[in-house]
DNA sequence: GATGAATGAGACTTCATTCAT
DNA sequence: TATGAATGAAGTCTCATTCAT
């Protein structure tokens, strides 16, 4: 009679998707087992089909459930109006924070998941409406910037993000590879060269006057 | 293992290796059957397995191929002896080539390699040395930059190498979720932030009147 | 098990036994899941299992119930004194009338019962003692019809209600197969082998001067 | 390079529909399993799904053996040109002969093909197909028996085949729930039917004179 | 009494690998 | 050497049944 709360149905699917992250992080998408996120989640056979219709829905949910976490941690970055602001705030939370733990299973399993794009056309347009959102969200910023003279107007401002979205990917990619990826440098000539102070500071140089973005601690 | 192979087994495991890679780009490594190689090699299982001790000793060896080509490749680009000019020459070839006819396979298998890291010590191992030597060639060119008074030299030359990599890695990542993605107008922007032109051109802009690197054709 | 049930479980009882006789005759016996007879029931598991021990208790009361009901309509339609007629009452009863709606149901399910009784002897048991009982019925009209000379009396009268048995069963079966089978023709030569008419009509025709009895349309 | 002869496969295909017919006979279509073939066959699951894609392609396939078994059966059984003779053959082919050995199986076989009918509708085209070519093989020798003035002229030959086939059913359908079941009383029950000899005897019986067709003991 | 979430054994099927020919 | 039939462990998923609420 007393059925359970709907409330109760969301958190258990979030609980097999939470088992489900950490699985896919360590093995990847095709080697884990059903069995694996059974006994991740604490659950049996039985309880993760009521919540998901398979592996494939459970692979799905978790690019969502990604794509979401991430779109929702970029647009909480975006406070600032400045763009070289913006920047450093997407780079301490996206770069140094993620250096600093549990980065192995961030980057393994965004990795994954765009990996899973040339297979799944429900990933890959996922992930293209969701790139597609956070590229619109840099746009603002980047034409702001075009337009006060920071940044070139010849340049397409949507190829600019890209440039920035490829800088993040660029450095999960390495990350995984070389755990021992001084990710501070890194973010240092990201930043300069947004910043125009990668091109030698002369008396002439761009931006001359203005600090290097400080890299907090 | 012998350390030079008769050439008829050089052939067939290359012959192997190539129907590999139609089949790992295709579906993923994990994805994959044996049946799908054989299939594609057009060999029985049997001797398929002659030449290789298993699947995992074709993934290894799939990884090694790539890695090659691709440092060969970039050997090959590094000609130039001017930074901007080798970069030019390198977006040629990885970027406005690549776009030009297979991407799919290329980036696939491309990105299906990087997953494995976490996954594969060996792959991992081959990844970071490769890596390494890749971004050793780059540094070399850097320093002069730097020398010659073009790059700050208070930055990192391998960190500077990370992000000429990432650049082409985000290339990669974005160009599998995004068929359509403008490569031409990417490279651009790369072009304009290692050339000084991504500033704003004023009166003292850094580099002034030097010409933006032309992309070619 | 007590003696009498309340009338509130008999009732609860009848709803899953009729629910499960829909979801039985849509895809039998083994095909058809406990999830299948709560939905079509409207219970939960949990309440269904409050009046059955479990699927098998759930196919011998279906068992009983259809026995009960075939061997109540015989008796029904064995009012009339007379073999002949009887077997006229019968004809409409069990083809006609079961030709013109829901013969899909009806006749899977009976077929489905009979195919389960190699493979549990209380379905068998039932069936058997179901069967004699029905046949008893049908011995006392053809001895009549022995002792007044229209049936040979040559032939076993449990044999003979055999025959009339099997007829209806093959009828069952055909029907299934073949949803177009012309089941008016079929009772047709039904009543005149058994009516003398199936034998060309000839001055001496046995039961000459008798009308063939006419078909209720 | 000595591929095994194409002979070889058909052998294994039938040594698996061989074992799979022991199985079905024995527990129905969808309660064995296909360890149970497996089992039967002596072979590894791996192998049996080397020769068909799956449970559903090995019932298939055991319907489309016994129908053409059964259908070769009654060919070999119409060489007399009587209806009367052709229903003697038939009836100590398919009902002596069976009563004597092996008739749980054939029965239980053979009631669970048409079971299945409802629920498989290349099962069900292909016993209607099949069910046609019978009954068309006996309505040659009905017309004939009409034509010279045996059976009634007035009755549908197809219907009349119908009856025959009926009679066949439904003494499957008696002999699986009742073993005892005393198949010379019934065959001599359905011969007279046919022969005339159903009716009282008397001096204006039909075929007077003609002696019963003798059963073969 | 009723609910329905959970259990877990077991079904079907796949596929890396072996080995007789 | 090459073949491809065979193996069998392991994976995905289902479903009869139980039990806390």
């Amino acid at each position: 009679m007393p059925k359970v709360l709907p409330e109760y149905l969301v958190q258990r699917r979030q609980q097999i998707l939470e088992a489900a992250a950490v699985c896919f992080a360590r093995r990847g998408f095709h080697q884990t087992t059903m069995q694996d996120i059974c006994e991740e989640a604490d659950l049996s056979p039985g309880a993760v089909y009521r919540y998901f219709r398979g592996k494939d829905e459970i692979i799905e949910g978790i690019c969502t459930m990604r794509q979401q976490q991430n779109g929702d941690a970029i647009a909480e970055a975006m406070v600032k109006g400045n763009t070289l602001d913006t920047l450093d705030e997407l780079i301490q939370k996206f770069f140094i924070e993620i250096d600093e733990e549990n980065w192995q299973d961030t980057c393994a399993l965004f990795l994954a998941i765009i990996t899973e794009a040339p297979r799944s056309e429900s990933v890959r347009a996922m992930l293209q409406a969701n790139g597609a959102a956070i590229r619109g969200q840099f746009i603002d910023l980047i034409r702001d910037s075009q337009a006060k003279g920071e940044f070139s107007s010849d340049l397409d401002p949507e190829s600019i993000a890209r440039v920035m979205v490829a800088l993040y990917h660029g450095f999960v990619t390495q990350k995984l590879v070389d755990p021992d990826f001084d990710v501070q440098a890194y973010t240092k000539v990201v930043q300069a060269l947004f910043g125009g102070d990668f091109w030698q500071a002369t008396g002439t140089a761009p931006r001359s006057g203005q600090a290097t973005p400080a890299l907090r601690h």
